[in-house]
Formats: structure tokens, C-alpha cells, sequence
RNA sequence: CGGGGCAUAGCGCAGCUUGGAUAGCGCACCUGCCUUGGGAGCAGGGGGUCGGAGGUUCAAAUCCUCUUGCCCCGACCA
């Protein structure tokens, strides 16, 4: 392609409301433009990443036997009504009326369809295993779009759902497609780890996260550097760090004013991790006492798989419940239900007395108190591995790809059923994967880029290499960019000519900003001894070559 | 949804506190000359009515009210 003919408005100041890295560097590259917040327009450069890494998606899905259709975006209510998503989902689903009131949505996902088309065409156990998958827009008003195309209202997923008899097909599928996974991500030159992840509202009991190291991540995950072990810190499983304590008897302490664990422990000179915080929680059925250790902080999507909703008390509902005004709060001689994180099963602590200004030295857990025993402690780096001896650290990542065990949650709910060897009927057993073509394009530039601007790893580059003539007047130069543009673009390999008629340090800028893997450099230097240069945009490492040997290394 | 910030030329910004005459700068753009290995130079030129509505005032980019949009932090996130 021609530079002069290609739309590629690079901008050399950097654009204000940019905060990530990519973010600025797509724009500042001329790859995205933006409609309104969390819409944006995919210029030809960035499309034609977006199509590159489409196509390794379908190669390898289509390796596991997976078959590309395509579904409607725009979908009548009802789908979603038989799932009961039409409901729980709230201001994030786009909802609008056909001409006749008919209600209808813009599809925020395609497990609704996709199984409603699975009910009507698989019969027989004979029919599956079905792995269906698209690549196609979805649309979610999300409450707060953000970081370039990382998190937008609209965006292309590739969407892959499996459809099988029992779990055992359902796990051949589910390791089928991390096959896939790990192999396209890898071919897309990304780090990335595949993390245990809460399945959230779309039910079944596994899930995985493919997760790309990244500063402009929004997630973050748990790693433990000697066994593997990786999980978002959603749900991250962690052994807090075993604390000293001393074996005091029980006994009251008059700490007037020091409410929180902060001021209690420099009051009485003891560590936090010699306390117990108590919260008190009001769930939607009654008020739960939940447990910490004094140097933990309480992980609220754990508590809710154990209580449900909840939030915290207000200052006088712990007066009227408990008797004791916030701050003196301790575990014992309370009749309501008690959670305490698996931290403080062992050890004596430090915690309210239930009584003003005063705290308890001594407390022993399960001797003093009993509670529910479960892990509801935030996992933080340093926290010990709950596989090995290891330790955990903590990273911020970009979620670029997911994984779930659907079940039968929604085959049972959209009645795709099938007829078993002995005649009886049964709900299909599904899965569902899901990557995020522009998120993989935006972490690759968060992985590879340098202050000039972004390196694209090859297989995803939007050209494989550009031509850059010095000096578009001088006969010489044209002719050899010419003759290596036709002979490298009949090769099938794809070139972007700079034939511009500007000067050497524009092109070299623009280049470096594009971050197309390879330059070829024309200057009326080396040709005249024949040879050209070729740059390496990783390494900058630049090599004079003749125009033959240039050929023959592609 | 809570908190904070911004909105003046295509882009990046100044001016606003303390109202006052043709609203300014850099980049980009157009014309000419010159130049051609890291975002050149000189000369000339076009383009905004200050996000929108209302108000105060002799006078509003500037003060007041409302409103819209965008960004950031948090909540949320199939």
C-alpha cells in the first residue's frame, strides 16, 4: 500500500484526554479515531491488525474443529427473558422497540442465540459434540468506558460456545479450547497467563482468565512464583503469613479513644496481625459478624458467595445490634452469625471488649468464640501460595480472553434438550470462550513499545514491512522502492510504501510511530554502492544489504 | 451512581482571578522560494465568536444559573 493514498493521520502532539499508553499511541499513530466515549472508529492501520489477529483466531479454532457462523447483533427480548438475564442485567444492556413495541436488545453476548439455535437444530446425542464460534460486535452500555479501546461501549468479540452430551465432552471442549487459546495468544506474541477467575453471572462452577501483563490493566491476579499457581485476586486463595504471638491470659485493657486497629496496636505497642477486626454486615436476611486479622483487609465477593448482598452497618445500627459503639467491637458473647477468615484459627488476640474504650488481650479463637471458618481475606503479595511453599505476588493485567463451564444453565432455561442412547432427554452440556481482538492489539502495544513509539510483534504487524525512499525525486531511489514493492508484494508479503514527498526525518518519526516490524531504508548513500538498509524497529539494529539479499530473506 | 477536572481554530494550549476596542500562540493547512539521512528555513495567506441555553451589565470568552459532552479516581463490569 501507498503511504500518500493510505489514511494515516499521525499527530505529533501528544492528545490530552490519553492516559494509557496505548491509548496515546493508537491515537498518536493514526490507528483509531473516537466517536464518543467508549465508540471508536477503527482506521485502515488498526483494521488491519484487528483482521490479522482475527484470522490466527480462526486458524486455530477452526484447528480444534470449531465452525465460524455469524449471529444478529440486534435480538427480540424474549431469548433473554426465557434466561432471566432480560432482568438481573440492568443499565448495562442496551434496550430498545421495534415499530411494533416489540422489545428488543443489542447483544452484550450471544449465550441467549446461540442456544436458542441449539435448541432448535441439535436432537440426538449423535449431533455433538457442536463447537459454533463468531466474530462479531457486542454492545454494552458500559457505566464507564475507558483506556482507549481497552474498555468501550462497542467492541468485536470473538465468541465460541460448545455444545456436548455430558461434562466429559464439556471438558474435552473446555481443554480443547485452551489449547487454542494458548496457542493463538502465543502466536500474537503476548505474555499472558491463564488464571482461575470467578465465573460471575454466567453460572457453572469453573472459568479461566487469559490475562496480559500490563500497567493499563484494570485486573489483577495473584502469582505464585515457584508452582504456578495463578488466580484473580478476585478470588485468589492465599495462606496469610504465620504471625508470633504470645500465650497471655484473658484480660480487659482500658484503651480510651483508639477505635481503630491502627491506633490500638501503637497504643498497647502490639502488631496488627495480633488483632481482630470485627465488621459488622447487614446481608439481605440479617446481620453477620465477619472476622479479620488486624494487618487483613475483608474481601467482599468472597463474604457474598458466603452470605450474599450485603453492605456494611451504619454507625448506630452496631449500637443497636451490638450494644457497643463502632471501634470496641469483639468477637465474643454475640448471638448473631459469625464468619472469621481461616487467619485467625490459630494464635490469641486483641479485640474489642464490647465495652467503651476498652479492648481484650488473650481471645482464642474457637475457645473464646465459634465461628463459620472460611477465607475471606483480600490476598495481597508476600500472602503464602495455597498449593506449595511459594509465595504470591500481585500484577496488574489486561483481560484479553475468558473461558467458562457453562452447564446446563442455559440449555435447561432455553429448553435445548437432546435424545441420550436410552431415549431419554436431557439438556445439553455448553461452554462458552470469549477473546477481545482489540484488547490483545492494545496489550501487545502496552508490551512492545519504546518512547518513539509501538514495536508490533510480526504476526499482528499491520504491514510486515515499510519502504522508506529518502528522497521520492531522485530517479534512483523510486525505481528501487518500485522494484522491491512489486517483488515483496508478489511474494505475498504486505508493504507499505512511504512515498511521500517529505523530508528523511518525518518518515523516520512516522515510521518508529507505526512500529512496523521492519524498514527498508533507501538513501542515496548506500545505493550508490548498491545496498540498502534494513531496520529492525525492536532492536533498531539497522544492516546494509543488497537488493537481492533483501529479497531473499523474506 | 459518588468524587474531581476540562470544554477557546483541525490538534495542543494561553487569555477568565480583577468584564472593555479587530480573541492570541505553537503545530497542522494553502501559495511561493529554498531544502532533502531523524518531525528544516524564509516570505505571504486562510480558518475560531470562545460547548449550548438563559441571566446580570452600557459592555461577557471572562461574572451568575441551568444544561450537554469528554477525561481521571472510585463503585460497577456477560
Amino acid at each position: 500500500m501507498r503511504y500518500s493514498k493510505t489514511l494515516i493521520p499521525t499527530l505529533k502532539e501528544m492528545p490530552s484526554d490519553a492516559e494509557a499508553i496505548s491509548h496515546v499511541l493508537l491515537l498518536r499513530g493514526g490507528y483509531v479515531r473516537q466517536l464518543a466515549s467508549g465508540l471508536y472508529i477503527y482506521l485502515p492501520l488498526f483494521w488491519r491488525v484487528l483482521n490479522r489477529i482475527n484470522n490466527i483466531i480462526r486458524q486455530e479454532l477452526n484447528r480444534i474443529g470449531a465452525q465460524e457462523l455469524s449471529m444478529p447483533v440486534l435480538h427480540p427480548a424474549e431469548v433473554w427473558q426465557k434466561t432471566g438475564r432480560w432482568y438481573e442485567i440492568k443499565e448495562e444492556m442496551f434496550r430498545l422497540k421495534d415499530r411494533t413495541g416489540r422489545d428488543m436488545c443489542l447483544a452484550m453476548t450471544h449465550e441467549e442465540v446461540m442456544t436458542w439455535l441449539a435448541s432448535r437444530e441439535i436432537r440426538s446425542y449423535r449431533d455433538m459434540p457442536q463447537v459454533w464460534y463468531q466474530i462479531q460486535t457486542k454492545v454494552r452500555d458500559e457505566a464507564r468506558p475507558k483506556s482507549g479501546v481497552l474498555r468501550t461501549r462497542e467492541f468485536i468479540m470473538n465468541d465460541s460456545y460448545s455444545f456436548d452430551v455430558d461434562d466429559d465432552g464439556l471438558q474435552r471442549n473446555y481443554d480443547l479450547h485452551i489449547e487454542a487459546y494458548d496457542r493463538i495468544f502465543k502466536r500474537c506474541g503476548l505474555d499472558f497467563y491463564r488464571v482461575e477467575s470467578d465465573p460471575g453471572m454466567m453460572g457453572g462452577a469453573t472459568a479461566h482468565e487469559y490475562m496480559a501483563p500490563s500497567l493499563a490493566g484494570e485486573d489483577e491476579v495473584a502469582i505464585c512464583g515457584s508452582c504456578g499457581y495463578a488466580a484473580n485476586v478476585e478470588l485468589a486463595v492465599s495462606v496469610s503469613k504465620v504471625h508470633q504471638y504470645e500465650e497471655t491470659s484473658r484480660q480487659e485493657v482500658s484503651t480510651p479513644q483508639k477505635r481503630t486497629v491502627e491506633e490500638v496496636s501503637r497504643f498497647m505497642g502490639i502488631g496488627a496481625e495480633n488483632f481482630i477486626k470485627s465488621l459488622l454486615l447487614i446481608s439481605d436476611t440479617a446481620p453477620v459478624l465477619a472476622l479479620i486479622r488486624g494487618d487483613q483487609v475483608l474481601h467482599e465477593k468472597k463474604v457474598n458467595r458466603i452470605i450474599g448482598n450485603f453492605r456494611p452497618a451504619h454507625k448506630d445500627e452496631v449500637k443497636a445490634i451490638l450494644g457497643v459503639e463502632a471501634g470496641f467491637i469483639g468477637p465474643m458473647g454475640h448471638k448473631l452469625r459469625i464468619i472469621a477468615d481461616n487467619a485467625i484459627s490459630a494464635g490469641v488476640y486483641v479485640s474489642g471488649a464490647n465495652k467503651v474504650d476498652h479492648h481484650v488481650k488473650g481471645i482464642r479463637p474457637g475457645v473464646d468464640f465459634q465461628p463459620e471458618w472460611h477465607d475471606i481475606h483480600l490476598a495481597k503479595a508476600g500472602d503464602g501460595c495455597p498449593h506449595c511453599d511459594g509465595s504470591l505476588r500481585t500484577e496488574p493485567v489486561i483481560e484479553i480472553g475468558n473461558i467458562f463451564k457453562l452447564g446446563t444453565k442455559y440449555s435447561t432455561a432455553l429448553d435445548a434438550v437432546y435424545l441420550n442412547k436410552d431415549g431419554v432427554e436431557v439438556p445439553i452440556v455448553m461452554g462458552s470462550y470469549g477473546i477481545g481482538p482489540a484488547r490483545i492489539a492494545a496489550a501487545a502495544i502496552e508490551q512492545h513499545h519504546d518512547v518513539h513509539g509501538m514495536m508490533w510483534p510480526e504476526s499482528i504487524a499491520p504491514f510486515d514491512v515499510e519502504i522508506i525512499p529518502l528522497n521520492v525525486n531522485d530517479a534512483q531511489t523510486m525505481s528501487v522502492s518500485e522494484r522491491l514493492y512489486t517483488e515483496l508484494t508478489n511474494r505475498s508479503i504486505e508493504v507499505l510504501l512511504d512515498d511521500r514527498d517529505e523530508r528523511a526525518g518525518v518518515k523516520f518519526k512516522d515510521a518508529d510511530l507505526l512500529g512496523i516490524p521492519r524498514q527498508i531504508i533507501l538513501g542515496p548513500k548506500s545505493l550508490k554502492e548498491g545496498l540498502v538498509e534494513i531496520k529492525r524497529r525492536k532492536t533498531g539494529q539497522t544492516e546494509k544489504h543488497t537488493i537481492e539479499q533483501v529479497l531473499d530473506s523474506f
